[in-house]
RNA sequence: GGGCCUAUAGCUCAGCCGGUUAGAGCGCACCCCUGAUAAGGGUGAGGUGGUUGGUUCGACUCCAACUAGGCCCA
């Protein structure tokens, strides 16, 4: 038997484990950071050492629940960010939020109530939903910590506090003051189910069955339309009969042709295009009688088919023929387009409809009755009354409330609003708009066109857990009271007591002897409703970013779900902009959402959801946060079990790179090599510098999934493949302290370094983890560390271009041992002899590396041959290496055999012996 | 129904201003190694570039429509 020479080796020695086991060892991580408090040392250390200032203003995720996926990906996204920003030196302090009042909570508490919801004091109720959201910020928060993300957790700003509810307070009186805020008459969504107004964010679409009716209007103002026979009738179509009581309009487009045509229910004016809705319905002589233009139609007055009222014709542009009669029927209480063609004929903003959805006195025949209810008697009694054409069902999207997800209504009801046109508001929230990065670009169009469009912010809400709209105004006259004294005194009282205080003063109290400035009268009316959640977050720039000594205004970024050009966005660039003229963020940046693997939303009922809890036990957080670096967040984000296999195992592939570099530096001496190089190091040293480049480049652009990439492909191609197979034999049987084995460990030290920090920001146990194995740091956190920097020393394109070649010829090498293998010629390629047969041009590149293609190869022997040829410069053959196996380093010789210990060969030998 | 966005191998991503046989890594198959070992190495097979038209000498790359999906709105 040979002697073993194993333990004359230097074989890489690591407490790094190869199995990560992050469930396990995350937690110990976590605490290794809280104890040391290495987040705030390190944003201590960048602002006394006057680093550059870089704000990230969180966007408060809503209290309630746990933590999904979706917030995973954007607290992870915004931690990557703030951890590189630090690590580059900036200060960079992350304080996160919470977003604390609102109907999902109230609703929460009133189903925990019960019956008890109904006779609950105010107070009392505000209470439970302060404690509610209380106890999911402590859940959510430790659920983000466990995701690794840096912040101050500790000191968090929640929209519930009394500083934050007094700067709301202030924030909207501001909005009084100067103007913007009044109270109108104006369709909303209303839930009549919840009995409130709903904010566009709280309405939701659904499919929902309703009828499809033709209803006739008789034409009074006969004279006007050229034809003698009489009744004549406009129709209109609806899915919403219960609106016909509020009634008020015809709405025909002005260039549409409309016709007169007789059929089996007497005479119809319609629209022209329209006739192909209407002739399965009824018997149409589709000869016209008469034809006109939409426009001559204007002015025309029709019977209401139920109420002793008549209806005018008008004109407007929506107006589509799609479906329907080419003819629209407009209630303007009852709907947006309704409501502004309303303004503008200067109709009646008119609701008949109470606040559970129940008709008025005013609709004498159906009074008392629920709308939807209602819709079946309103088509039997137009029925009876011959007004009615057709009637049938259809199936269409409809609002539903996104509570308790009932069918809910628009109605005119009174309102708090700003306007987007006081002051020039929506011309200069467009301005604003242009003047903020948007990544991705588009973003900028959207929330553009969305500003653009959009109405008055409609900020009144009829519930109880919210900050109170703290205004009095004169029951007799409606003015509302603007004195500067009673408005600091209300914020004074907020920010001591908290907004529950406006439910226990009165104007009295704040302002003796009060009389209305208008009338005189001293009858004053409290504001019971709540401002619109929106508001509040809208407000965190004067509340968090002004007031939070850590932090200035305006942000640097934001960055949320492309939902929020709509929400925060949008809320905040107009809160922004009426107290303070400007957007409060330089950069906005939008992810996508995240779906499962054929791109599908994540819903509980298509059974596709993967919690980040889920996760985080199966496969650690570091996993999740892999995830958010490989995915191009800019478009949706696909997450599927197959997915998390593939990066587990690039996890495993990274690890395992980085356990090696780690297990052959124990006994590394820390000495500067980089003048003994030898050309592969100075090789891997060049690919490291474009890692570098490119990972630092990717992380200044924001594309995080470049660099996971770029990593990967280090690490697998240059590093495993390539660099660290040809090592081995260097390290483990070269002279421990040979200068060839120590320049190795110097290079292969500078590229741990450096590979730890750059993954930093991202897997950042893992980082932390092998960084405390990396011997000679300076630093007790790889975060208290610095990005490393290019060294142009070792960017050689001359070296680049070479060894492009010299790895295209092993490819040509390995192409040709795999044939020799699966002959079973070989196993090992240090088996083989290779020959390499080569042109001039190609043997006199090849000349000087000679001695070193062996090694390249990882073959023992290398001949080159002349090959006579013009087109070919390249032919391989395998031989069987010559001599023997050398029992030490596994290379074949000549010289085994030949020497005083006959089983080593002459390399070998050198080393035992210096011993 | 409208606005914005996306669509390249099983998976994640590259492809500059339109110009040769569309690339990478993973996964998969087969092989080697057993001194990175629940590791490591090698080779190979995988793509009608969502579909259909159009512009062009030429399109994955430009335009339009459609389909599927996402966000927002009606």
């Amino acid at each position: 038997m040979f002697k073993d020479y194993k333990n004359t080796l230097n074989l890489p020695q690591t407490e790094f484990p190869m199995k990560a086991n992050l469930a396990e060892r995350e937690p110990a991580i976590l605490k290794f950071w809280e104890e040391n408090r290495i987040y705030e040392t390190l944003e201590n250390k960048n602002k006394a050492l006057g680093g550059k200032c870089f704000i990230l203003h969180d966007g408060p995720p809503y209290a309630n629940g746990h933590i999904h996926i979706g917030h995973a990906l954007n607290k992870i996204l915004k931690d990557i960010i703030v951890k590189y920003y630090s690590m580059l030196g900036h200060y960079c302090p992350f304080v996160p939020g919470w977003d604390c009042h609102g109907l999902p909570i109230e609703l929460q508490v009133d189903k925990s109530l019960g019956k008890e919801k109904e006779n609950i004091d105010i107070l009392k109720k505000r209470q439970l939903c302060r404690e509610y959201a209380e106890k999911f910020i402590n859940i959510q928060r430790e659920e983000f910590i466990r995701l690794g993300v840096f912040g101050y957790w500790d000191s968090p700003y929640i929209t519930m506090s009394n500083e934050y509810e007094a700067t709301i307070v202030r924030e909207f009186l501001t909005f009084v003051k100067n103007g913007y805020v009044y109270r109108g008459k104006k369709p909303v969504y209303w839930c009549p189910s919840c009995v409130t107004a709903l904010a566009d964010a709280e309405v939701e679409y659904a499919d929902k069955e309703s009828p499809s009716i033709f209803v006739a209007f008789e034409v009074i103002d006969r004279e006007k339309l050229p034809v003698k026979e009489f009744p004549i009738y406009i129709v209109i179509w609806t899915t919403t009969p219960w609106t016909l009581p509020a009634n008020l309009a015809l709405a025909v487009h002005p260039d549409f042709d409309y016709i007169g045509v007789r059929t089996s229910k007497g005479i119809l004016l319609i629209g022209k295009e329209a006739i192909k809705n209407l002739k399965d319905k009824i018997d149409i002589d589709e000869k016209p009688l008469f034809e006109v233009k939409g426009s001559k139609l204007e002015g025309i007055r029709a019977k209401h088919p139920f109420i002793d009222r008549l209806s005018k014709v008008i004109v407007a542009d929506f107006v589509q023929t799609g479906e329907g009669t080419g003819v629209v029927h407009i209630a303007p209480g009852h709907g947006e387009e309704d409501y502004e063609i309303g303004l503008k004929y200067s109709l009646d903003i008119y609701a008949p409809v109470d606040d559970r959805g129940r008709f008025t006195d005013d609709v004498f025949l159906f009074k008392g009755e629920n709308v939807f209810k209602a819709n079946k008697a309103i088509i039997e009694h137009m029925k009876k009354n011959g007004s009615l054409i057709w009637e049938g069902k259809v199936t269409h999207s409809y609002p539903h409330c996104w509570r308790c997800k009932k069918p809910i209504i628009f109605r005119a009801t009174t309102q708090w609003f700003i306007s987007m046109s006081h002051k020039d508001l929506r011309h200069r929230a467009l301005q604003e708009i242009d003047k903020v990065k948007w990544i991705p670009s588009w973003g900028r169009d959207r929330i553009y066109s969305m500003v653009e469009r959009r109405p008055d912010w409609c900020l009144s809400r009829q519930r109880a857990w919210g900050v109170p709209i703290t205004l009095f105004t004169c029951k007799k006259c409606g003015y509302i009271v603007k004195d500067e004294k009673l408005f600091d005194r209300i914020c004074e009282l907020v920010e001591k007591e908290g907004s529950d205080i406006w439910f226990k003063i009165n104007l009295d109290d704040l302002l003796p002897d009060y009389s209305c400035p208008e009338c005189g009268s001293k009858d004053f009316d409290k504001e019971k409703d709540i401002l619109d959640v929106w508001f509040d977050s809208g407000v965190s720039h004067a509340a968090v970013l002004d007031k939070d000594p850590r932090l200035s205004w305006p942000a640097d970024i934001y960055l949320e779900g492309s939902d929020q050009h709509r929400g925060w966005f949008q809320s905040s660039l107009i809160a922004s902009l009426g107290t303070k003229g400007k957007a409060p963020y330089k950069i906005v940046l939008t992810h996508g959402f995240t779906v499962d693997g054929q791109g599908r939303k994540m819903s509980k009922s298509l059974g596709n959801v993967i919690s980040p809890q889920e996760i985080i036990k199966n496969n650690g957080a570091d996993i999740i946060r892999l995830w958010v670096s490989a995915e191009d967040y800019k478009d949706d984000i696909k997450l599927s079990q197959e997915i998390l296999q593939r990066l587990t195992e690039a996890y495993r592939k990274i690890r395992n790179t980085l356990r090696y570099l780690l297990g052959n530096l124990y006994d590394y001496d820390g000495k500067d090599y980089s003048g003994e190089l030898l050309e592969i190091d100075r090789w891997a040293m060049m690919r490291l510098q474009k890692l570098i480049e490119r990972v630092r480049a990717a992380y200044e652009n924001f594309e995080f999934h470049q660099i996971f990439h770029s990593v990967y492909n280090f690490c697998v191609t240059d590093m495993s493949a390539l660099y660290l197979d040809i090592l081995k034999d260097r390290l483990y049987t070269f002279k421990s302290d040979s200068v060839e084995r120590r320049a190795a460990q110097w290079v292969l030290y500078n590229i741990a370094e450096s590979l730890i920090k750059l993954i930093a920001p991202i897997l950042s146990f893992t980082a932390e983890e092998a960084w405390q194995h990396l011997p000679f740091k300076k630093t007790k956190s790889v975060f208290l560390e610095k990005m490393p920097e290019k060294d142009e020393r070792f960017l050689d394109e001359e070296l680049h271009s070479r060894w492009e070649k010299l790895i295209q010829i092993r490819d040509e090498v390995n192409k040709a041992l795999e044939i020799k293998r699966q002959e079973k010629f070989i196993g090992n390629s240090l088996e083989a002899k290779v020959i390499l047969y080569v042109n001039h041009k190609l043997k006199d590149f090849l000349l000087p590396y000679h001695d070193f293609l062996p090694t390249l190869f990882i073959v023992s022997q290398v001949e080159l041959k002349d090959l006579d040829s013009q087109d070919i410069e390249l032919k391989v053959m395998v031989d069987k290496a010559e001599g023997d196996k050398c029992q030490r380093c596994w290379n074949y010789s000549p010289t085994v055999g030949k020497l005083e210990i006959p089983d080593l060969c002459q390399r070998c030998y050198h080393v035992i012996k210096s011993h």
